[in-house]
DNA sequence: ACAGATAGTTTGTGTAGCGCCAACCATTTA
DNA sequence: TAAATGGTTGGCGCTACACAAACTATCTGT
């Protein structure tokens, strides 16, 4: 549904103000500063914020097969494999054969994978405060639920395997 | 410097409680989901994420010079010219000499390029509500008004070239 | 008035992410 | 047995970006 709010949008100063929900260009904007703190945050740490984000969605889901990670993370499979690489090298990550189709690989967190998730996040802390530092605790708190949860159905669905036709 | 659990150390093990500051990755996430989205949209109206973040700080600060642009922005400024010259060359924002410091450019919008902004932002909106749909539109009201709020400091804050009425 | 700093521009270099294609193996399915 | 599927590798090409160097126009301080 494309709603017009009416032609009108100009006077450069005193507008409209349909700020409804602009947040794509913010949401673009915050993530960007956020990346740029976090990448030096994280570099000690051997990570990178592909890498963080990807550990979360497996911890979240706890598993899931390549394809559907690359599903989840919207990227294409080579790409995925590329990071997952990175990630079992460091023993942050395992790949096991699924038992119930050979091709598969089922990918875990390992303990030390948790562990390091763990550690990136506590020291991702104060990049999170640099950035959103305008927030209070209590706003942060909420920020984070909605966070969640519009990532969440992609996130939170664990199933993963489901998959057919595509 | 290896993080240690150190003084925050309670809790070494559980995975679900410190769920407070968990922003960065699903910040990453969402924003690039959006991103994705948001390029296909905004492709046909000759525009880039980028672009759209540039056009929305400058509404919002109302102007600014391009060093302090390229502050808000946090890139170089070489690259932010190659941005400008994009938008100018389109007709969306206007690099005058400032009266005070004829060294400076202060760039603004212009008319077409506020209407374009708002255009590209109604086009947008399908894209949000494809990645924002697990939240109620309430609540997507006061997501955009945190994601305002913290990114806010940073763009209201520009050294306020007072101008309006270009 | 001169030197040095500053705003912007241009050009060029290097790096990195990522989409995509093609070839290939192991395995499953028809 | 043939075809489809999950994963892997390598390569191509594009884009974003930081960074550096050189140049112009302009400001500022002594």
């Amino acid at each position: 549904m494309v709603y017009r709010a009416g032609k009108l949008g100009h006077m450069p100063a005193a507008p409209v103000d349909q700020s409804e929900r602009r947040s794509g260009a913010l949401l673009e904007y915050l993530a960007r500063r956020m990346r740029l703190r976090s990448e030096s945050v994280l570099a000690p740490l051997g990570l990178r914020p592909r890498h963080l984000v990807a550990l979360t969605v497996l911890r979240d889901s706890g598993g899931s097969s390549q394809q559907a990670l690359a599903g989840t993370l919207e990227m294409d499979g080579t790409n995925v494999v590329g990071l997952l690489n990175d990630l079992e090298a460091a023993g942050l990550v395992e790949r096991r054969r699924s038992p119930q189709d050979r091709r598969r690989h089922v990918v875990e967190l390992t303990t030390v994978g948790a562990k390091r998730l763990n550690e990136a996040e506590c020291a991702l802390a104060s990049a999170e405060d640099e950035v959103l530092g305008a927030l209070a605790p209590g706003e942060r708190e909420i920020f984070y639920d909605l966070l969640r949860r519009a990532a969440g159905p992609a996130v939170t669905c664990a199933d993963a395997y489901v998959d057919e036709e595509r």
